[in-house]
DNA sequence: ACCCAGGGTCATA
DNA sequence: TATGACCATGGG
């Protein structure tokens, strides 16, 4: 299997995912940082309580005490983390000037600037960079790693680095980079949740590769 | 009661 | 470079 094969196969048996789930672009942003390690039905009871307050904006966020931000923020966990950096990562959008002044940078200085921002690590920068931004990279998560392990195209051990740039490269000559980068994330995220966890004996898989039984990467 | 989710930081060695 | 502790709610 290749990588264009694969995802011909998800897609074909999952069709198109419509990712990101949002309203705006900043919404998208604000959505990556506070799904970290978190189940999405938690963010978005977050999410809904930020627009029920009428706080879903850079300045609302930067200007809600603490306090209040990590109370609408308690549905989505590590709330006090969170809170903080929501906040200083609002204060990295309006300093640079927001949607349309960061629209105007290259993708790798973009990258490399929002990988400033404490809290924004690799993929959560890659999220933005490829939700909000609509950029051309390629996100590499958890399920990412279990399932191309799975399909014995990687080792797992692989540093985030080396994996994007690898299944960047071998996808470059396909057409519509954009979506299919797009879809493709979505796509691996869709497979492990709403299929092979729930049949763990992989009799509907459409790769037939038992890619999520097990749960952690050492157990390969 | 246990496991983990659309991760990242920080202290240690 | 690479481990480990820590953050925390909610659904299965």
């Amino acid at each position: 299997m290749t990588l264009i094969q694969v995802y011909r196969t998800l897609y074909d048996s999952y069709g198109p995912q419509g990712w990101w789930p949002a309203d705006s672009p900043f919404e998208i942003m604000i959505g990556a940082i506070l799904t970290q390690n978190t189940a999405w039905s938690n963010v978005e009871k977050a999410i809904n309580n930020l627009k029920g307050n009428n706080a879903l904006s850079p300045d609302s966020i930067i200007n809600t005490p603490h306090q209040q931000l990590a109370e609408w923020l308690l549905p989505s966990g590590y709330y006090n983390i969170k809170s903080e950096r929501l906040k200083q990562f609002c204060h990295w959008y309006i300093k640079n000037g927001e949607l349309e002044a960061l629209n105007k940078l290259a993708t790798k200085p973009l990258r490399e600037s929002l990988l400033q921002v404490k809290g924004i690590g690799p993929e959560t920068a890659d999220d933005i960079l490829l939700y909000a931004f609509r950029r051309p990279v390629f996100v590499i998560d958890a399920y990412t790693r279990r399932l191309f392990l799975r399909l014995q195209l990687i080792t797992g051990e692989e540093p985030y680095e080396k994996l994007r740039q690898y299944f960047e490269s071998e996808l470059s000559d396909n057409d519509n980079i954009d979506k299919l980068f797009n879809e493709y994330h979505a796509l691996i995220v869709m497979h492990a949740k709403q299929h092979c966890k729930k049949q763990p004996d992989c009799a509907d898989c459409p790769l037939r590769s038992n890619c999520e039984v097990g749960s952690r990467l050492s157990d390969a």
